[in-house]
DNA sequence: GAGGTGGGTGACTGATCACTCACTGACTGC
DNA sequence: GCAGTCAGTGAGTGATCAGTCACCCACCTC
């Protein structure tokens, strides 16, 4: 196989691609089901180096779901920042939007997902509670809003990944239109 | 090995303990993560015969789920019979009750959550949508709710899913406790 | 241009697991 | 009491996969 001659990169630059392609790949086929050598395919280089670059398979899932979580902290904030009506419900309704927005591709979502499903995985539970954690308190701190809801906005968002892994959006019948009803999604 | 010359069932009989049994490891370690073995063992009889009496492992998860969605909506229906308070949020109350009765050993719960991460697998993905539309249309028809107050039920129930999977309730930081908060988990 | 550093890989290994198959022995109808 | 049926198993098999190890070569420094 010839080498295409590519400019080597330093690990720290590697480390981010592997971990954009984990989130990628992750999301699609979850933890147990996706193989390290899926995520190398998918950032060009051999499983070996995957291997060499985070300590186990735990580690690189755990990486993809925090920069998962940073990203949606990242959107749910900059909606917060630019919203028009500054009323608590107004800004929550605001950082509802760009959550949509974010969760496009679906991967950030799904990766959450899959996590759920494994967090009896104590590194995995423990970042999926970190991650909660963060979005929370940030929603709770940029908005304003009371406590209940603050709930009510987790609760919905949860909603909004069942329809996603249950592809409810796109099932025409009448119950489904009940549960999908004035959720963004894209 | 001396066989304790325990009388033989009928393929049938041991069909449901088996679907008992994969209820519980299932709902423990996921798809993926479960050997057909470690149901075999939980059923007290050998893997070969758990392959004999299901044409694979995925039938075997969708046979566990659909029991597991017969259960809840079961559960939910006598809560709604048995209500006191015969409105619609009265009847939504008691059906949240004898759910959250129902799921107070967890393993319905988190076999939901499993099968959300492994919906991609096609016949998981039906199985998982038959379910939900079944709760969806019971608890609209037997509560008499409107759609929004069906939707916010859905929702709720999903956030108590986040709940469990992460052990939520178990945290006492302020920001678990404010989406725990009036949530009835056991 | 010699030598060192570090990015990157091929080839392997040991373990796990879904599923099969040939077989045994318990019950049943005649 | 014999023949057929069906519950149930042990011992495989082939495939997959996480992680390792020896190694290669691009680039940098002096």
């Amino acid at each position: 196989m010839p080498a295409p001659a590519v400019r080597l990169s330093t690990a720290e630059a590697r480390r981010s691609i592997v971990i954009d392609s984990a989130i990628q790949v992750f999301s699609l086929t979850g933890y147990l089901g996706t193989p390290i050598a899926a995520i190398a395919e998918h950032a060009h280089i051999s499983p070996a180096y995957v291997s060499k670059l985070f300590p186990n398979k735990e580690a690189l899932f755990v990486a993809a779901l925090d920069e998962c979580f940073e990203r949606a902290g990242a959107a749910l904030s900059r909606g917060a920042e630019t919203s028009v009506d500054r009323s608590p419900d107004g800004i929550l309704s605001a950082m509802g939007g760009a959550y949509a927005d974010l969760i496009a591709d679906r991967s950030l979502l799904m990766l959450q997902v899959h996590a759920q499903s494994a967090a009896t995985v104590p590194e995995i539970g423990a970042a999926l509670r970190r991650g909660i954690e963060a979005i929370t308190t940030m929603v709770r701190s940029s908005s304003g809003a009371t406590d209940e809801a603050v709930q009510r906005f987790v609760a919905y968002g949860q909603l909004c990944h069942l329809i996603v892994t249950t592809g409810l959006d796109e099932v025409p019948a009448e119950w489904a239109r009940l549960l999908t009803a004035g959720i963004r999604h894209p």
